[in-house]
DNA sequence: CCCCCGATGGTCT
DNA sequence: GACCATCGGGGGC
């Protein structure tokens, strides 16, 4: 499938959370293909975003990757133990990210269960396979994505996004996700995620 | 099903 | 030293 290009990413946040539903993340691991169809998006509109991580122009180590261009990997380490994976959006110098919360697996799904769970796929039970990849926390786990790929270019052979196979599904506009300290943005709807499917983290 | 809480460590003040 | 874009387990119903 075709690859999504830099000109996907260098929009805003609240437009390519929504037409990041339905593709597909790809991570190439020891040759082997991971990959996962995205189901549930949230967008991180940068300095007037009281949510975002660069919000007021924040500019530290961590969020740095967020003033590059679009089109590479965000990765931070929260709660000491997680990891969330996102995609910086918009060009050079404007601080935007989408989080990828949730996901469906598509291939390589005894590697994610090993990542998981420590077993084979067939070896899971009907909860565990929800929970193999329904939170941005563990849909990380699952396709062994962790700080270190921070940088990575989304436009490059190791870690990507290709167009899905069909964009025929609802989709779900509602308030972010964690984010109670967020004042006034806590209250906008800029998560966005598919109707009825079971790896959606929270309904 | 729901609510509650502890784990655990990088990051910034 | 406080905060945190989470997760999983325990207890109640």
């Amino acid at each position: 499938m075709k690859k999504l290009d830099r000109e996907f990413y260098n929009r805003d946040s609240v437009v390519v959370a929504k037409e990041l539903l339905g593709k597909i993340i790809v991570h190439e691991v020891d040759g082997q293909r991971v990959a996962a169809k995205i189901v549930e998006t949230e967008a991180y509109m940068g300095v007037l975003d009281k949510a975002a991580h660069s919000y007021g122009g924040r500019r530290t180590p961590r969020v740095e990757v967020m003033y590059g261009g679009p089109g590479f990997a965000y990765v931070f380490f929260i709660y000491g133990m997680h990891n969330c994976f996102n995609t910086v959006t918009r060009e050079e110098g404007v601080p935007q990210a989408v989080l990828i919360r949730a996901a469906e697996p598509v291939e390589g799904l005894d590697i994610m269960a090993r990542n998981r769970f420590k077993k084979e796929y067939a070896g899971l039970n009907r909860s565990q396979e929800k929970a193999l990849t329904n939170g941005p926390g563990k849909l990380c786990a699952a396709l062994s994505i962790d700080r270190g790929k921070t940088g990575a270019d989304l436009c490059g052979d190791v870690l990507y996004v290709e167009e899905g196979e069909t964009q025929d599904f609802g989709i779900v506009q509602s308030k972010r996700v964690g984010i109670d300290y967020a004042e006034e943005a806590k209250e906008y709807l800029w998560r966005f995620y598919i109707e009825n499917n079971r790896y959606v983290s929270v309904i």
